[in-house]
DNA sequence: TATTTTTGTTTGATATATCAAATAAATATG
DNA sequence: CATATTTATTTGATATATCAAACAAAAATA
């Protein structure tokens, strides 16, 4: 496909905005199925939760918020996650509405066995992207993210 | 947040990847509310079908094609569609194992009122974005693309 | 202190994503 | 021609997305 410049009306597939869904699609076909083989009852939204739990010490929601879902979707992946054995809730002492996280001993291997796989995907997917390209492409996504959120409300 | 480039472990919140999430689902945010607001009862995914289907005279998997839509999925959105009455699900008289999808009288005066809002949405998200720019982001994204693909075959 | 507001999380309802299995029609093959 | 294979779509099961409403605990306010 040709990404098109002059066109009176663009039509939804000759957008970049288009190609930024393909993207996002084909590389999280590519991460289920390498992720799958090794551990083949995790999702990738899962594997991407508990390694970012097992990084940062914070509450449910402010989880949430780096890995971009919504609060909702959360308390159901995270029900997941516990039915699994690879996280423990429990109400968190000093304010009983927060919710603590922690990652169980099952979860700790499966990290484990992850991040190598985690990190083969990201090389695959970025292989002759340069330096200058990505941060180029990291720029130009920040401005339309911060173009989207400015109007959103 | 800042992209980092001289990291030995790159922490899943600090890639490319990362970035190209954030942006789709700002995008889909954004489109969602002013769409939500120029037709109620429709969701982005469906509008977008309706444009697409509307611009090319494809069968329902072709279409998902185009739309990056798993089949599966189609036909829950097309089945969904047709009970709102903004499409017409045929079969095909020459193959019967084909489906025929025409837009109702209603969906074309949908579609009439969506066009200007989606071509806003976009000139919205795309603001400050030049047309080099835009390139380059295609480029980078295409070639990710095909990384992933390649490797999920 | 009693009441109101805010915060963190959950639940319900509906839409979409994904994989596997099922179906029916068309095509290929022996 | 009968059977096997392929193609287009559907269905089932489970995961995630999103919005609205509910809830309980904490904080703010009268």
């Amino acid at each position: 496909m040709i990404y098109q410049i002059n066109m009176k009306f663009k039509t939804p597939t000759s957008t970049v905005l288009y190609s930024i869904e393909e993207t996002i699609k084909a590389y999280r076909r590519l991460s289920q199925k390498n992720i799958s083989e090794v551990i083949p009852d995790i999702t990738v939204d899962q594997a991407l939760i508990l390694i970012v739990i097992n990084q940062n010490d914070k509450t449910q929601s402010e989880i949430a918020d780096l890995v971009f879902k919504d609060y909702a979707s959360m308390t159901r992946i995270v029900n997941l996650m516990v039915s699994k054995d690879y996280l423990d809730k429990t109400v968190d002492a000093e304010d009983k509405r927060k919710t603590k996280l922690t990652i169980t001993e099952k979860g700790k291997r499966v990290i484990k066995k992850l991040k190598p796989m985690i990190t083969k995907n990201r090389e695959t997917a970025l292989a002759g992207v340069s330096e200058e390209e990505m941060l180029q492409l990291f720029n130009i996504l920040q401005k339309i993210t911060k173009n989207c959120q400015s109007n959103t409300h």
